[in-house]
DNA sequence: CGCGTAGTTGATGAAAATCAAATGTGGTGG
DNA sequence: CCACCACATTTGATTTTCATCAACTACGCG
């Protein structure tokens, strides 16, 4: 039950794992106030899926098995060209739901950016749960409500923005992720490579580096090392992100 | 309650309108065999609401106040940057459903492409109909899937796919909308201009001109008219947009 | 310690944007 | 009814941005 995809672009080899220190692993409700009712669903029946760096969760076209919780670690969503043209849609992060679908098939592929850590709920097993719970089904309207904003933001990224514009934005979205629940910090973590954020931003790796560079020589980040990147003015970057 | 946004774009000015003709104006339900659930809602207790070409449904920050059902015409939904860079989100069609959000407030701005023809239902009632009526809720669900792929699928347009590409993906997609429900036509209507293509496209309109051009002259289509084109061979068309 | 790969930087090329002008069309007013 | 006008569209010339091709550098791993 694997693809009519052509082959994915050569998976990349291994890299150093960015330390995923000092997120716990298991308890994942405890880091949030309010867990959600998924999580919690999760939490309590979910079997536990381990993935090492760039392996395959499911493949565009697979069956839709199971849907999955992201514990610990960093998923890719892409689709492909028949060409090998690649586009990334999405990172999802601890907390995040992959798999999720109305269809009876994945639409994209899930790949692990890192190792990573999953919970698994069986389709089957999940559809009884929305039945019953019905608070279930309006969290996955207000997901989808997310993903689809998210989506569109996007498509005014990629139809409108140039290239500093898009790596500014990606870093402003990615320091909004990190600095929910309250945080301060201006260091943003950056687990996929520069092919992965290119394939996301719609531009090469070579750009991608360019406009890092860019923005450091502008003073705008500092590169504490290829997978950490300081805002030094969060404010400002948020004006380049806008068109500003 | 108008308008956190910078002016839009100078409204185009008259455009021959292109004929409504042919299409039912009061039973929508009519034309498809099984009326949505929302079609019926609408059909019921819409208020009729006529817009002329380029007047604003609604802005983006404005309060959303009721939901609206294209009955006639082409509505565009559309987000701008600060410095007036435009991109259109989508097109809806007769059937579609506009300000649908579960936020208190547009996301985007709506505008009449064609004189329209809208029906209205305010949110209070809708959300009562919707807690009456399951069937509505799950509608919704659907939808909102399938606005969500849609929207992927544009992301990997604008991130990855080049002029000719968007373009002949722009025509396949147009020409599958016209010929649900069996027709076989093989002229496709463009009731938008070419700087709405663009901004759709995220391209601009001497980029839509030349890649109509390029299609025309490699015996891809025939433009009729500037509104109206005929698809030469659809099945390479599809090709071409698919990037083979 | 050096090999392999990712990332960066540089040189060049291609695609599309921008600037500019010509063409075509519908709508208007005479 | 016809000529003119306004404006969208098309076409052309030039510039800009980013992709591509090509080294070179840095760093983790064996």
């Amino acid at each position: 039950m694997t693809m009519p995809l052509p082959a994915l672009r050569t998976p990349l080899p291994r890299r150093p794992v960015p330390v995923p220190a000092a997120r716990p692993v298991v308890p994942v409700a405890v880091e949030r106030p309010a867990p959600t009712p998924e999580a919690e669903l999760f939490l309590r029946e979910g079997k536990t899926l381990v993935l090492d760096r760039d392996d395959i969760l499911f493949y565009e076209g697979d069956h839709a098995h199971a849907v999955y919780h992201v514990v610990e670690g960093m998923l890719r969503i892409g689709q492909l060209l028949p060409d090998g043209r690649r586009h990334i849609l999405g990172f999802l992060a601890p907390g995040d739901v992959a798999g999720l679908t109305l269809g009876e098939i994945h639409a994209h592929t899930a790949e692990a950016v890192t190792p990573t850590i999953l919970s698994l709920i069986p389709r089957p097993r999940l559809d009884e749960a929305m039945a019953q719970r019905p608070a279930l089904g309006r969290r996955l309207l207000t997901t989808m409500q997310a993903n689809l904003a998210a989506a569109q933001e996007q498509l005014l990224l990629l139809g409108r923005k140039g290239a500093l514009e898009r790596l500014a934005s990606f870093l402003v979205l990615l320091h909004q992720r990190q600095t929910r629940g309250g945080e301060t910090t201006r260091i943003v973590h950056l687990p996929m490579g520069r092919g992965d954020i290119a394939d996301y931003l719609g531009m090469t790796t070579e750009t991608v580096s360019r406009s890092f560079t860019r923005l450091r020589n502008t003073g705008h980040i500092h590169l504490v090392d290829v997978y950490e990147v300081e805002l030094l003015d969060p404010r400002r970057l948020a004006d380049i992100a806008a068109g500003r």
